[in-house]
DNA sequence: ATGTCCTCTCTTAGAGGA
């Protein structure tokens, strides 16, 4: 099973490239982030027409997230991040797919540090970790996919030095993301690839594409229950030297089938498939 | 400071956000 994270930074923007790498890649579950559309301009039938039911929660101008499931439809259940009512910023949305708990989610940027934004950053962190608790306790096998606007450690960024007073590789920040670890929750990337330099983003500016001056902060964290059934990740990286192209890859992550009971009673029938 | 590209509006140029 083939699961991606990819932000899109305007679904109706780039939805020729978006329908491109769905054809090419036919993921089967697709967390979008930076819809940047309110929710009855969201590209609905096209993604219907390429064969993906989809869940949305947009916003005008800014943010908005969305959940893709090929052939079959997500159930939604939960729309918003809990744990403060005043807050109206799209950035997260779950559904149960398939028997997996997906959440998608779009972290704050955070800059300027030091100010207001970066406040709301940590917070929403907080509430995102008190969540995310709850889901691990819950039990289910759950994927938390999205841009968490955070590079985990030196190795996510071309040039640490430079970014250590910055919103996205702030202390902080990274110690936010370091606790959701602590947790349990095992970034797929990493487990697969723990030396390599792998990015997920390039800023427009700068050429940063053709440098390869690149950080990685669209990440997939796995409940532990679902770790030993990854097979592969990556990130389609030739996306981003696209025309009209997201300044994020779509980034993804293979899931082998999910374990039967771990002691089949020997002597008896096997039962029918469900 | 700057670079680029999205979206929206007191709209065809500029502002805000990333």
């Amino acid at each position: 099973m083939l699961i991606a994270t990819y932000n899109v930074n305007g679904v109706n923007g780039r939805l020729d490239v978006l329908l491109r790498w769905l054809s090419l890649r036919q993921p089967d579950i697709v967390c979008l982030q930076e819809l940047k559309t309110t929710d009855d301009r969201f590209p609905e039938s096209e993604l219907e027409s390429a064969g993906y039911h989809a869940i949305w929660h947009g916003q005008k101008s800014w943010n908005g997230v969305a959940i893709l499931a090929r052939d079959t439809a997500p159930i939604e259940v939960r729309r918003g991040l809990p744990g403060d009512e005043s807050d109206v910023q799209s950035r997260y949305i779950e559904a149960e797919i398939a028997g997996l708990t997906i959440a998608c989610l779009y972290a704050p940027n955070g800059n300027p540090w030091p100010g207001p934004k970066f406040e709301y950053k940590l917070a929403w962190y907080k509430r995102f970790q008190a969540h995310t608790k709850k889901l691990l306790a819950a039990g289910q096998p759950t994927i938390l996919a999205g841009d968490y606007n955070v590079m985990p450690t030196d190795l996510d960024v071309y040039k640490p030095e430079r970014w250590t007073e910055d919103a996205l590789f702030r202390i902080e920040v990274r110690e936010a993301y370091a606790k959701l670890l602590k947790q349990g929750w095992v970034d797929a990337i990493r487990a697969r690839h723990p030396t390599a330099r792998i990015y997920t983003f390039w800023d427009y500016f700068r050429n940063a594409y053709a440098r390869n001056a690149g950080l990685r902060i669209d990440h997939f964290l796995l409940s532990p229950d679902i770790a030993p059934r990854l097979r592969a990740a990556g990130v389609d990286g030739e996306v981003r030297g696209w025309e009209k192209t997201s300044d994020h890859a779509p980034t993804w992550i293979e899931l082998g089938p999910a374990k039967k009971a771990a002691k089949p009673a020997p002597a008896k029938k096997q039962r029918a498939k469900r």
